[in-house]
DNA sequence: ACAAAAAGATACCTTTCGGTATCTTTTATC
DNA sequence: GATAAAAGATACCGAAAGGTATCTTTTTGT
């Protein structure tokens, strides 16, 4: 890996936890020059906007947690215990989120669905996987028969991810996990007595 | 009401819009200009800040977004209803959603939670508020008989809460509000068969 | 109708914004 | 170790940022 691939990633990697500490608008190029400690004529170099930085620096954090997702996911054999994995990797969201700032789908979907296209739809491609992949645990579940076959992958996974991303709103705003604690445990009791067969 | 207090409340309904769609750092004092035709002097004259216009203007957003809970909750009579009504209000976000951007409290939150104390202590109260409502509600209902008495009302609040903001989150991102949809149909039969006694 | 006070427009301030041109230093190749 | 290419620093650009001082126009109360 030669010097320049090794900056660019050094600027992709400490960008992309200031925009989503601070959101796209709210971090300028010298507090990405402050973070990476890489002057201005350094970071055009290697990028022809702040735009590409932040495109670049979203899909470095979607997978980071995306990776946090699949050893999360990778660890539990049953779907129930998969989709709990999801909001496992979130479960100190307020001291140790998977990406420091938080969920990056959220913090880009909420500042950027009305005003950026290219990261809207870099959050949108990250949502689609998100919920598909959640799907594709179900259907596996409902065909192992852990999940009754009346159970609807595409409500599911729509109520995982909304709850998953609702509850990590709710508990960054109040500074504490409790509302991450009682959604999983809503979640997961839910899954029981709803979704499972016997 | 005199003049002034009238363009005051002006600027304050039109820059709240502008602060909803695009946020506190997305939005300019130029915007808030040309959004409310008022130039830069009669701006100052009513508020010390462009921070002090938001403020004032999540107050206003959030008050809208209130009374239209308060409209739709009055309508129903049993506690399940009156949870389903709050999201009835955001059963098409994308297209007519009770505020103009989505969720007051949600683009707040998630924008200012790392950056910005004061309009994060708003949308903190603001949460607080809804919370404690629905708590209300619950705790009504598990009163009068509709709920049982094992139903933890922090818990169903938390999770009512985390789903609406979820569902308006992901119905705004894809352009659909079958998150919406979905979310709110999972719910209510989650209401009827996790929480109603009979 | 008038004077005083309130409201708003104009013009300007400093700082910071994103971005570029150019120069120096470092790295990689022979 | 020389040399070309790559990488990064410096210095600058015009525009836009938030904010202020001052002047003109409207309201307002009498």
């Amino acid at each position: 890996m030669k010097k320049g691939e090794r900056t660019k990633q050094h600027i992709i990697e400490k960008s992309a936890e200031l925009f989503n500490r601070q959101g796209y608008s709210g971090s300028s190029m010298n507090d990405i020059i402050a973070a990476t400690g890489i002057k201005k004529g350094g970071l055009y170099r290697h990028f022809g906007s702040k735009e590409e930085i932040a495109l670049e620096g979203f899909d470095y954090a979607a997978g980071i947690v995306g990776s946090a997702f699949t050893r999360a996911v990778e660890q539990e054999e049953s779907a129930s215990g998969r989709l709990l994995a999801f909001f496992k990797v979130y479960e100190d969201v307020v001291h140790h989120p998977p990406f420091p700032g938080g969920c990056p789908l959220q913090n880009t979907a909420v500042e950027c669905d009305d005003t950026n296209p290219e990261l809207r739809q870099r959050a949108y491609r990250s949502m689609t996987g998100a919920l598909d992949w959640m799907k594709r645990i179900i259907q596996e579940g409902i065909h192992s028969g852990e999940f009754g076959r009346d159970v609807d992958a595409d409500s599911l996974a729509s109520f995982a991810l909304s709850l998953l991303e609702g509850g990590i709103m709710l508990s960054k705003l109040e500074g504490d996990n409790r509302h991450m604690r009682m959604n999983t445990a809503t979640f997961s009791s839910y899954l029981r007595q709803f979704c499972s067969r016997q």
